[in-house]
DNA sequence: TCAAAAGTGTTAAATGTACACCCATGG
DNA sequence: CCATGGGTGTACATTTAACACTTTTGA
């Protein structure tokens, strides 16, 4: 019915029902507020391709294994966080250019995570260093990173930006416990724009399940101490925290 | 850890540092409107595995080929659209369930694709038959579908559903010119709840890009006829059509 | 003239925004 | 007693939701 059937030797593989195999990796972005700047874990690459690049960090993924299964491997293999204390990951795409590794086929699936107080890397394995570096330095082009990392990394934090309005997010860049002025400031990192600390704070609370109170206060600081909070049960905020766009006069 | 292992000798490349190669597919969730019903592309499995059983369109990943040049193949194949006519494509997600195939380890990148006026499909190729069945059948578990594909479709529907509140998408679903009520019960269709007409219409004009108006009208329906409208520029829309949800009292 | 759909007006309620102001703590 | 941040109050602007009402067509 179409040409197909007639212009189409191509590939006896592929007439013969086979279809080609490629390698499957996985890839993290993996996100940490370090001193109110939204932070990246990236790797210094021991090995070629791109030997000498920061990279983020990934794998293969394995006969028999799942991708999430794969991805939470990397996160502990990476940084020592295991499965219970990384905030929250979750498959962010998948990018699979035929020239995207000059090595062969490789088809990437792209992970995001969310770690609070990320601890200091351990360089391992094909890595020659792994430091977690601010996401503008990653993205600003003066230190290219490997491969197409700069458009997964610029989709993670595309998909974060996101997320904080209309989900709670937020809530898994901080510790168990936290003060509504430091979730603010996850807002405020992540966003890049101040919000109005009166507002948010009765936002917050006005939003069912966001937030739970805690019997406990916050210690040491300057100022009144503030009430500490947990995580509440929500996924799902409703209604979104609105992203403040100045209204035009 | 599962039995699959043991029959394998574990692929000794895999040990020797090469990463295991496995099949790449794409599977497509074609959505369009029939009737006010929102409806999905279904296939007829023709051959094995999950032979007589529905299945949504698609099929291997080339050598040398995108992903996405690979989905927009399998929407030509299935429906005879190309690309310039379909009226979206986007990734959604990618599945890789060691187990998802029972033949091999096949890892599926989803797309979800929305299409105004899907012709009539042909069945050929591996498939007996193809239809357009309304989402609510093939997720009613009535039909199961083969694979992990309600899974997939599930996720497709979300998306829309999601995405119809803050982007443009529900133009895709209709011709190029159409009117403010025919969009309208695009929504419809799709959240599967009744909107005011009237606030609809001022919410639609409201918000730039969306849509632009057009000089001709509509004809031959009964009652009065209707501006007629083509999408606008605006993929974000700002501010978003909220999907109403009725207030307890 | 009636039914059906298009489109405009109007109003009460809910929400968002800006900022004044009091509270509690450490230096 | 002052600086710093925590938290509440309040007034005004904007948006939303509900629905009455007018317009324009085909039957």
């Amino acid at each position: 019915m179409t040409n197909k059937s007639a212009a189409q030797p191509r590939r006896r593989a592929s007439r013969a029902g086979l279809p080609p195999r490629m390698a499957v990796a996985v890839d993290l972005v993996i996100l940490t507020l370090r001193e109110d700047t939204l932070c990246a874990l990236a790797i210094e690459r021991g090995i070629a391709p791109f030997r000498g690049r920061w990279a983020l960090p990934g794998g293969f993924v394995r006969a028999g294994e799942s991708l999430e299964a794969a991805a939470l491997r990397e996160l502990e293999e990476e940084t020592g966080v295991d499965a219970a204390r990384a905030g929250h990951i979750e498959q962010l795409a998948t990018f699979g250019d035929p020239q995207r590794d000059p090595r062969e086929r490789v088809v990437s699936v792209a992970y995001l995570a969310i770690v609070p107080d990320l601890p200091e890397p351990r360089a391992g394995g094909d890595a020659r260093d792994a430091r977690v570096l601010p996401v503008a330095t990653l993205l600003s082009g003066k230190v290219p990173l490997a491969f197409d990392h700069a458009r997964i990394l610029d989709a993670g934090v595309e998909r974060a930006r996101a997320k904080l309005e209309y989900s709670s997010l937020a809530t898994h860049f901080c510790a168990e416990s936290f003060t509504i002025h430091a979730l603010r400031r996850v807002y405020e990192a992540v966003w890049g724009a101040p919000l109005d600390g009166p507002n948010f704070h009765r936002k917050v609370l006005n939003t069912p399940g966001f937030v739970v109170e805690t019997d406990q206060m916050s210690s040491g600081g300057s100022g009144r101490p503030a009430r500490l909070y947990r995580r509440g049960g929500a996924i799902q905020l409703q209604p979104p925290l609105l992203r403040a766009e100045p209204r035009a006069p």
